[in-house]
DNA sequence: CCGATTGTCGCTCTATAGGCTACAATAGTA
DNA sequence: TACTATTGTAGCCTATAGAGCGACAATCGG
């Protein structure tokens, strides 16, 4: 119909663009269709289905439905005559709706970070109780461990025997461990093993974020996900370290 | 494995919630099961495949071909081990990602507008020559117009016989039309028209944002697509119009 | 009234996601 | 060292959505 267009080879940099435009808007949510036809539509600043068939290369029956397809979907608008002309919604329009809905739905997936793990109301610092749930809770913190794991406590049976193959786990994966333990304590698998005499509790500390800590008898503890409050607790024990023993 | 979580019913508000992230994360080109394992990834803060597969609620075999995909994506991250334990990508990340990607791939789209229609170097006001030209181009106006398209010409009698069809798609589509003619020429479908002596030149305005100015036999014209300086013109003509006929 | 254009419908074909079973690889354990 | 459970891989079958296509209905211009 509108044969006004001559058409010519394009330009190479101009087929990149196109190729670059087209899997952006594919992975945005439409199909390969859709995206062509977007794209052809937005070349032309408007055009019947037919029009939009010829310039996007795809069959001409298949246009109106891909055209009714992106118009459900918000991508272009039409208002009724024959031929239909329609028109795309402007890129940037779109682009901002799109970014909009991106902001609200991520945020909202962010607020839901790690609900199903920690309950209750929240708190800097969470209250576990129960045997049962602190040593869940460890379990849970060597799992969740990707650079650093820091574990002091004057009773490692317990945990060595239940944990052992998430520590073997954990150096695996290139976790660095350090445990600190009484002196000619059984300890688990340990990239760095510290001995220290009066350990009074015991503590642990992921990746700098996550930071634990529990009565000797691991029936009670504090548990907070706060990384300035996990650093800090970290440097503190750092220090404690470096300690000569009998200064305390 | 790890059985730390009792099952309970959930909140609705929180069922709810769900479901708007799975949908925008579907809609962001992710496929059912992708969306699905993210969030649960996101929701448990890691786990293994097994661990996933129960939180998602889908066979354990297709968590880990979903997980590998997903990795692909940059949805996860996992290092080694056995069980791999696998972490989500902190959702902020992706939507700055992706955001930055949409910012990008539409600005781009957004300089591709209509480059298949008007060619040469930017300009403020186009040039084009030869009447065939020219007249196709007051044929896209006519197609492209939504809200309002103006005429005023001389002679009419082409761009009548050429464009009847066009006027009455125009007219159908409910576009305000307006044309200005000589007294006692014959005009094609309107939704209004106006006598006026002393027409010098044909004049085109569509929606207040393209226009052009053409000489009266059609073999040159200035055009824009500049909408402050369409409106501009539209408004001149409104003015021009207004005035009584003796005064000019 | 007739031919051409425009739009709709419904069918097939294909690629991909989903679901499942079998089985290989590894790790813990007797 | 052998046995068993867990973890991970491969392959195949099915269902679904997109793509391709022809037939035909609706509308329009002449």
């Amino acid at each position: 119909m509108n044969a006004t267009l001559p058409r010519r080879t394009e330009s190479t940099s101009r087929a990149l663009e196109k190729e670059d435009v087209l899997s952006l808007l594919k992975r945005t949510g439409l199909s390969d269709y859709e995206a062509k036809v977007y794209l052809a539509l937005v070349l032309r600043s408007h055009g019947t289905a037919e029009d939009v068939a010829v310039t996007a290369d795809i069959p001409r029956t298949s246009a109106y439905k891909v055209l009714e397809a992106l118009k459900k979907k918000g991508y272009v608008n039409s208002r009724g005559g024959r031929p239909v002309v329609f028109h795309p919604i402007p890129p940037l329009e779109i682009r901002d709706r799109m970014v909009a809905e991106m902001e609200r739905g991520f945020q909202l997936l962010d607020s839901l970070r790690g609900s199903q793990t920690e309950k209750g109301s929240p708190q800097l610092v969470y209250t576990i109780m129960g045997k049962e749930s602190v040593m869940a809770k460890i379990g849970e913190m060597l799992d969740m461990a990707r650079e650093r794991f820091f574990l002091s406590s004057p009773d490692l049976t317990e945990l060595n025997n239940v944990f052992a193959s998430k520590f073997a786990n954990a150096l695996k994966r290139g976790v660095h461990v350090t445990v600190v333990a009484l002196p000619s304590v059984k300890v688990p698998d340990a990239s760095e093993v510290i001995r220290k005499q009066d350990l009074l509790a015991t503590d642990v500390i992921t990746d700098y974020e996550v930071a634990l800590i529990a009565t000797p008898d691991l029936s009670i503890c504090g548990f907070t996900d706060n990384p300035f409050l996990a650093a800090h607790l970290d440097n503190f024990f750092q220090i404690s370290l470096d300690r000569p023993e009998g200064k305390r």
